[in-house]
DNA sequence: GCCACTCTGTTCGATAACGCACATACAAGG
DNA sequence: CCTTGTATGTGCGTTATCGAACAGAGTGGC
């Protein structure tokens, strides 16, 4: 893994990649916090209190429309993290951030972090650079959402939850999914169905397990690679 | 209107907003260009060569997605500019740039921008805002995508073109509007058609008027004031 | 062992959009 | 005038998804 010898615990991309000494100084005033699934780590239209880097959970940025459960237009998890608009000057986001499971990140207050970033030209060069990996998948969503059945936008999202969560298993109900996907729940039903029948996945009672990765793969629209391929 | 008397063709927000002192240095490597309907002002995945920013002309930031025709997930008008990646370190953009209409945009070469807003605080905090304010954009288009009918989404559209358009008819083709939109050109037809009846616009051959401002926002999704509300 | 709750599976008709094919209509040029 | 090309309109059967309602099935508490 990419992270220096004397903090085990540090996963995050952004942070691992640091020069040792911009990291130290930022190191002070990093908190080690535990997420919960379903925990807010900002609210849409709410000033950001905090920035996550995430090191082992995955967290979705969600739009709230109007009639419609929250939608899912990006994902961060340990190459990024939550609370890009501070980085941007901006104090508050159009989006609700919320953890999806149950798991590590670095936290720092949004005064801190600010400070940091002015500070740091290293810390401002890879943040930059996340935005504009974020930018890509915001646009791929935009597309994705627009194109593809939803099997296949169903498989790419539990692939991108298996490459962010500690285990191949992990807690995500269908009427969690339908919310995240903006589908029915019945919608999610039927095509995970359809993804175990073809032995790709395993679940019942919201514990899903992915059997065969590159089938899953097949299965899962182009997007998928485009989003990975976009971190770099 | 906000341009500075010294200028009067500059009616970008951005420049326009810069203290003379900042937009002065600038100047100096800023060509008035016109740019017509269809001209690619970049392709995604090669280098920006130029950064733009649109005077009176509608620049749609399109993703591409295998086995459809490029999806607009993005508007860029006199509010904005074209080439954010620059902006954030990165020199290639995942998304084309498409003039949408002739119309004039200051221009400048990608190094004098990288300069230029190295050596401008004003500039960058113009810019980060902006890219904010595109990120909910982005964001938005995606929901858009996913919930609304083709209906509302092209009231939305053809609202956001008059807004930046010079005058209140402007050439789209049904054909045109469809691959923007992500759908049939028979949905744009009849979509347009239901428009029409309404008394909404009129339209013919490609040349689009908007008859009724206020009645085609009541005909368009909540999209459209969102994304309004977040240019400030 | 029973109850309440959550999660998953199934069914129904309705609707929006699809792909394809063809018909009309208008404009410009030889 | 006739041809060619572009723009718009219409009809057809098909599919994905919707909304709503209900039927099991596993889990945990009492």
């Amino acid at each position: 893994m990419l992270m220096p010898a004397h903090t085990p615990q540090i996963a995050n991309h952004l942070l691992a990649t640091l020069p040792r000494k911009d990291y130290q100084r930022l190191h002070a005033h990093l908190d080690l916090v535990t997420l919960t699934l379903g925990e807010v780590l900002y609210e849409a239209g709410e000033p950001i209190q905090h920035v996550y880097f995430p090191n082992d959970v995955l967290v979705s940025l969600l739009t709230l429309v109007e009639g419609h459960l929250a939608l899912e237009v990006g994902l961060v998890g340990r190459d990024g993290m939550v609370g890009t608009p501070l980085a941007l000057g901006i104090d508050e986001s159009p989006l609700r951030a919320l953890a999806q499971g149950s798991g590590t990140a670095m936290r720092m207050t949004a005064s801190h972090f600010q400070k940091g970033f002015r500070d740091s030209p290293s810390l401002r060069r890879e943040v930059y650079c996340y935005i504009h990996a974020l930018m890509a998948q915001l646009a791929q969503t935009a597309a994705c959402n627009r194109f593809h059945v939803v099997e296949a936008r169903l498989a790419r999202r539990l692939l991108m939850a298996a490459d962010y969560a500690p285990s191949h298993t992990f807690h995500l109900t269908h009427e969690f999914l339908a919310s995240m996907l903006g589908v029915r729940r019945v919608g999610v039903t039927k095509a995970a169905h359809a993804l175990q029948q073809q032995n790709l996945i395993n679940y019942s009672r919201g514990e899903i397990t992915i059997l065969d990765r590159s089938g899953l793969k097949a299965a899962a629209c182009s997007c998928y690679k485009i989003i990975k391929n976009a971190k770099h």
